[in-house]
DNA sequence: AATGAATGAGAGTTCATTCAT
DNA sequence: GATGAATGAACTCTCATTCAT
């Protein structure tokens, strides 16, 4: 657990970028987080710019790691992984995701370009596994579009609410939000508990590298 | 539509403040965007904190103003009504609401009070809903407080990607999202086209008066 | 004499430029100088490049000006009106004409294009007194292109060391340059003192209104 | 030709302030140009101040340890070796020249005496010449001071455009300006080709061992 | 001999805000 | 009602330099 500078710098840029925002957080508040000079930033990153979209990129390319280790053998578990993947994700780097879902819009086109990249190779995942269980009949949906939006956003946003110190585990919050995925999409009622802890171990697996 | 100096300003703020967060917007794209000179900013506003703050209120406000509108008399109405009237409102009025949601950690602890309280009193309008909805056995669900925020992330995401140049009408767009709504509680499969329809014209009467 | 702000801020500007060099040449010199905030600078003057550029240009523009201007009939007499008004011009604008002579390699490629191109213009008119003069059998030098290099380097070194506090006067000055000129280029030895009283009085209408 | 670290550096040295001056050159520049790190540049140099003064005092001391070997027995052979002199190592050491002709002023008043001694010990040799000249009537002159000064600047001015790729030779370049020179004071032309040559061996001399 | 790490100071520029006109 | 002028504070980033390894 003992960070290296450079660890240290993109943690605090992490923490704070997440909570103030890009704009609202200075290079000051970065050196101060991470316990260095502002000049000595500079050893550790290039521009701030540079940071964030690092950040960012590191994130999409470990979500994207992990789903590709993803189980699920027909449509509902294949879903219900992504979900838990998706939930679990959010819920154990809250602050990562945060910073992925909500700072786009401050990088130039050129760098967004890469990191929209990323992004939508990880949503047409989604894409592929609703319209794969409309085809075979597991799904019933009239806007399967316009529903991957919704799911999508619906578990972006436990990076804004959940606590592992709150009442649920995070077993129980993946499992909830499959469970809320397949009945939107019609699916027969199930239990997605299997999927969910092998996908928590995944997700550790991805994540458990210095950052 | 001629806006007056007042409303442009007010008006080019959402519009900067939804595209660029509120530390991305200066107070001299402020200015050029109203067309007036910066130091005649401060005659139609207080701080930019203030502007902020005065935005987020009034959006808040306008939303509980039609929230107490609403239809609804069995509470799946009820909540279709509530979802339909969220969805439509962020997909009116996607700069607001999107300011609403992302640049609540930008307010001072005073400042945010305020908006807090009555984003509180919105959501409970929701946690209502659901828990009467439990009780009188038309939905079932085993987290209603998760589900909750999962809703109305769900919905909250609207305001970042509907068009309504795109395929979709605003009544399919909250239809669809009130049937989505409905399935995650468990609800019976259900045609909410009335309750959207007279949503809509409460949102659009809300909204009508100038900003 | 009372200059207004702006006025000041490229007066300092040119003063400061000239002793110390644009790079050694901080802002806050800059504002000190001219009795203003560093970010009241910014009302006064784009970039500090631009600013630079902007004294270049003047100076440039001033000097072609005179030359519209410029007394001389024949070829020699022509040369020596070129020679007084670079000396003229380099003894009573030491600052401006140093910074025109030694800060070129610091502006952007695009900004030195307009740059160069007025002092082109001017070391044109070099070419064409003395390619006339050898023409017309007034010169004789076997290395024309050189020697007008030659010539415009000896009037340049003036802004280094005149001092108008010294034994020579403005016109002994210039009578002397245009009489080594004369001589470089093997002219019959001449008189100048008419041309450079002429020249004289175009300088001093040039540079008389506010810079 | 290979030249060692050390001299790497200086090498670098002259070329950046040169191109850039003093100011505008920094010490990563320094230490891109001459392949070493930034802290490494501090092994072979001490401050960036020391290292131009360093240049400027060796390029001094070697144009006057040419100057005590030129040839020349009558004062019009012994100014134009002066010319040739200047001309030469103006034409040759184009880099070095231009940083002792104008980055004087940077130097602290403590720094800048050693090398304004230096410099005036090398003008009286011209002084000199030229009141040798005109007290043995092959020189007339009303203003040698002045002349000298235009002499010398004249001859500056080479460093700024000479390129031995042009169709100048660098005897045809000294030889040319040795006959300027001569012509401004007044003497009889003549052809100081032998002089030239010899000059052209002292400087390449001169300048032959490590620099 | 060589350098990664570190930094206080300062670079040019923009910030939100005020005020006299 | 409108703004040019003004500014202290802050911005991101680079400066020349030092030092432990």
């Amino acid at each position: 657990m003992a960070l290296n500078t450079g660890e240290r710098v993109r943690a605090s840029a992490v923490k704070l970028f997440a909570g103030k925002g890009f704009h609202g957080t200075g290079i000051r508040d970065l050196a101060q987080a991470a316990k260095i000079s502002s000049a000595s930033l500079y050893h550790y990153m290039g521009t701030k710019e540079e940071l964030l979209a690092g950040i960012m990129r590191e994130c999409l390319e470990r979500l994207l790691l992990a789903a590709s280790r993803l189980p699920g053998e027909d449509p509902p578990e294949r879903l219900a992984a992504l979900v838990a993947l998706h939930v679990l994700t959010h819920a154990t780097q809250p602050d990562r995701t945060r910073v992925v879902d909500h700072e786009l819009h401050v990088l130039s086109a050129a760098a967004r370009r890469g990191i929209v990249r990323l992004r939508d190779e990880y949503e047409d995942l989604w894409t592929v596994a609703i319209e794969d269980g409309i085809r075979a009949g597991s799904f019933h949906d009239g806007q399967p579009g316009v529903t991957r939006l919704a799911l999508i956003e619906m578990c972006n946003g436990v990076s804004r609410w959940y606590s592992p110190r709150g009442p649920l585990s995070l077993e129980e919050l993946a499992d909830h939000y499959a469970r809320l995925a397949n009945r939107m999409l019609g699916g027969r009622e199930n239990d997605f508990s299997i999927v969910v802890g092998q996908v928590r171990s995944v997700v550790s697996t991805v994540w458990k590298k210095p950052l």
